[in-house]
DNA sequence: TAAAGACGTGGGAGCGCTCTCACGCTTTAT
DNA sequence: ATAAAGCGTGAGAGCGCTCCCACGTCTTTA
C-alpha cells in the first residue's frame, strides 16, 4: 500500500480534502456526523498526516531543538544536564511538541550544526545552554530569526530572552546558613572561570560574607570546572587554607571534595562543614548526606519550552525574564546539629 | 526581508532554480564558474533552503529520533543513558543528521509520542532503547514501516535489527576474574527483573561459575534495579549470605553496595570484592577505584545510527545484529593485589 | 418579504523544494 | 561525414498539506 494522503481520506469518506484537514486540526465549523466518519476512517487506515507537508503549508513544524554548547562538555559527567533534558523533554510532550537536540562536540561539529538550526521550515524555536562569553551561538541567533530562549543568564544580554534561577540570591542563602552556623573560615569553589552561574554564586557568597561584616579572604576561594574531579583538586588546594566550612558551587564538585577531605583525614561536618548546589540526586544518597540548594531543574526545563512558546506565538519583543526560586535543603554535611542540639 | 528561496538566489545569480539546487546538493555537473558565483551569493545572502520543503520533495528529512521508553525511568540517575545519548547524538553531527529525542515520561506521553513517530516526513528512521518484555512500541513500529534500530537485544527479535553489546561473554569475563583471583562465594546483584540485559549477564555469570564447576548458590543471587539506591538495598539483602565478592550488573548499583558493605563496618576488597559493569566515569573516580566491564557507550550511539542509516538506505533486510566488544577494566575493588603482589 | 448574517462545505492557489525529462551544444566513436 | 554519447542547463510537474475565498443552505433581523 502507498502512503495515505488526506485525500484519499477524503474520498473514502465521500467529503472534500478540505473537511478532513479541518476534522484533524479540530475545526469548530464540521458537521458532527461527518466528523464522526472522518475520524473512524482516520483510526480503521492508521492514517496519519505527513509532517513535511504540514510544516511547508503552515510555516510551523511543531519542532523546538534544545542546544548544549561546546563548553558544556559534561553533558555525562554532571547530572543536571540530563536533568534539564528532561525538563525540556517533559515540557515539550506537554505542549505537543518534539525535542530536536543538538550536542556539540567540536569545532567541527559546531560548523555543521549552526546551519541546521538556521534553516527554515524545520524548528520552530530553540533552547540554548548559556556558555562562555566567547559564545559566538548567541550572537548568532539573534542574525538569524529563529526565536530563542537562553537557558541560564547570558553574558551579554541585549534584548535575549532568558530564563534562570536566582543564582547570586540563592548562594548568599547558603553561604548565609554556614555563617549562621558559626563557621569561621568559610570557603568556596566556584565553577568555570568565565560562566555567568560562576560569577553570580560567587557574588552571592560575596554579598553574604559583606553582610555579616567578614573579610574576603582570597585564599578561601578556589576555582573549580563543575567535575567531581575538579572538586577534589580545588579542596586539595584549599586546604593549607584550613577552612571550616565550604559552599560548593554545585554538588559535584561538593562530592568531590568531600573525598579529598575525607582523604585527608578529616572529618564532614566535624572538621569541614559543606554546603553544595543543585541538588542532584546523589546529594541526598552520598555517604554524607548533602546540605545543599535545589533547584527546580525539571520546572526549569517546562517553563522554559513555556516560554519560547510564548515567543514563538507572540514575538520577542518585549524581553522576557524569568527567574524562578531556590530552595535550601538541609541534610547532614552543614553540621546543624552544633547548634540544634 | 522577506524570507530568501531558491527562486530569489537564481534570479540573483542568472541561471535558473534547478542549478542552483543542484550546487546545494553537490551535482556534479555544473560549470564550475557558475557554482563559485552561485556560491557567493549564497554566502552573502546567509541562504539556507527550507527543511520542511526538502522533505516533502525528497521524501528524506535529515532527522532520525531516539526514543527511550517509559521503562527507563533512570535518564537521570544512571550515566548510561546520557552517555548513550551522547554517542547517538555525535553519529548524527558525523553523519549530517539532525537527532530528535523522546523521552517517555509516562502513559499519557506514550500516547502522545507514538502518533509523532508514525507521522511521515518528520523521521527518516528511529532508534529505540529496549526495554521490558510488554514493550508495546516494538510491536507498534514493526507495524508502521518507519525505520528502526533497537539498542540492546530486544525479547522478541522476530527480524528485529538490532545492536548490542555481548552481555553474556562480559558477565561471563567479570566472573572469571573473579575466580580467577580465589573468591568462594562469589555473589551477583542483577538489573530489573524483566529485561534482556538482566537476563544476559546474570547468564553469564551462571555460565562462567558453572564452567568453574561451582554451585549456583540462590542465596548468593539477588535482584537490584539499576539505581544506586537499589544497589544499596540488594547489598543489605545479601550480606547475610556472606559473599567475598560480588559481580554488579552496573556501576551505579556497585556504588550503592560497595556503600552499603561500609557501612556494614566492612573492607573493600579485603572483605568483599567487587566487579561492576559499565565504566561510568564515577568508576574511575569513586573512592575505592571500581573493576569494571568497559562499554564502548560512546561507539555503541555511533555504530547505531550507522546501523540505522544502512537501513533507511538497503532496506531492513536481511535482518542486522551488531554486537560489540566490551573489556574488563581492572582496578582496585577487586583485590588484584592479592595474587598478584 | 427581502436583505443580512451564520454555518458547513468544496476548490484553487501556493508553501519551496527535488526530480525527471527535454533541449542544445560539444566531444567521441564508427 | 554522421551517428551516438556526454555535458550543462531550464522548465514542468508534483510532494501533501493549509489557508482563503466562494458558494449554497438555513436562520435571524428590519
Amino acid at each position: 500500500m502507498a502512503e495515505l494522503t488526506l485525500e484519499d481520506i477524503a474520498k473514502k469518506v465521500g467529503v472534500s480534502r478540505s473537511t478532513v484537514s479541518r476534522v484533524i486540526n479540530g475545526s469548530l465549523n464540521v458537521n458532527s456526523e461527518i466528523r464522526r466518519r472522518v475520524m473512524d476512517v482516520i483510526h480503521e487506515t492508521g492514517y496519519h498526516p505527513n509532517a513535511a507537508a504540514r510544516s511547508l503549508a503552515s510555516q510551523r513544524s511543531g519542532v523546538i531543538g534544545l542546544m548544549l554548547p561546546r563548553s558544556v562538555s559534561s553533558f555525562f559527567t554532571d547530572p543536571f544536564f540530563p536533568q534539564l533534558t528532561q525538563g525540556v523533554a517533559y515540557g515539550c510532550n506537554k505542549n505537543d511538541l518534539t525535542l530536536s537536540l543538538y550536542l556539540v562536540g567540536n569545532k567541527e561539529d559546531e560548523e555543521k550544526i549552526y546551519p541546521r538550526i538556521s534553516r527554515r521550515g524545520l524548528l520552530d524555536g530553540i533552547l540554548i545552554q548559556a556558555g562562555q562569553p566567547d559564545d559566538r551561538l548567541i550572537d548568532y541567533l539573534d542574525h538569524s530569526r529563529v526565536p530563542n530562549v537562553i537557558l541560564g543568564r547570558p553574558f551579554v544580554l541585549n534584548g535575549a530572552n532568558y530564563i534562570d534561577v536566582d543564582n547570586i540570591e540563592a548562594a548568599a542563602n547558603a553561604t548565609r546558613h554556614l555563617i549562621k552556623l558559626g563557621y569561621e573560615r568559610i570557603a568556596t569553589i566556584t565553577g568555570t572561570q568565565n560562566s555567568a552561574v560562576t560569577l553570580d554564586r560567587l557574588e552571592g557568597y560575596t554579598l553574604a560574607m559583606k553582610q555579616a561584616g567578614r573579610e574576603i579572604d582570597d585564599s578561601l576561594i578556589v576555582e573549580g570546572d563543575f567535575t567531581e574531579g575538579g572538586g577534589y583538586e580545588a579542596m586539595q588546594r584549599l586546604l593549607p587554607a584550613r577552612p571550616d566550612a565550604v559552599f560548593s558551587a554545585s554538588d559535584i564538585m561538593a562530592v568531590g571534595a568531600m573525598r579529598a577531605v575525607q582523604d585527608a583525614g578529616l572529618e564532614i561536618p566535624g572538621d569541614i562543614a559543606f554546603v553544595g548546589f543543585d541538588d542532584i540526586p546523589m546529594a541526598s544518597s552520598a555517604v554524607i548526606k548533602l546540605t545543599t540548594i535545589r533547584q527546580p531543574i525539571l520546572q526549569f526545563g517546562i517553563k522554559a519550552v513555556e516560554l519560547l512558546l510564548d515567543i514563538i506565538t507572540n514575538g520577542k519583543q518585549p524581553a522576557r525574564r524569568v527567574m524562578l526560586e531556590t530552595e535550601l535543603v538541609i541534610r547532614e554535611s552543614c553540621g546543624c546539629h552544633k547548634v540544634n542540639i
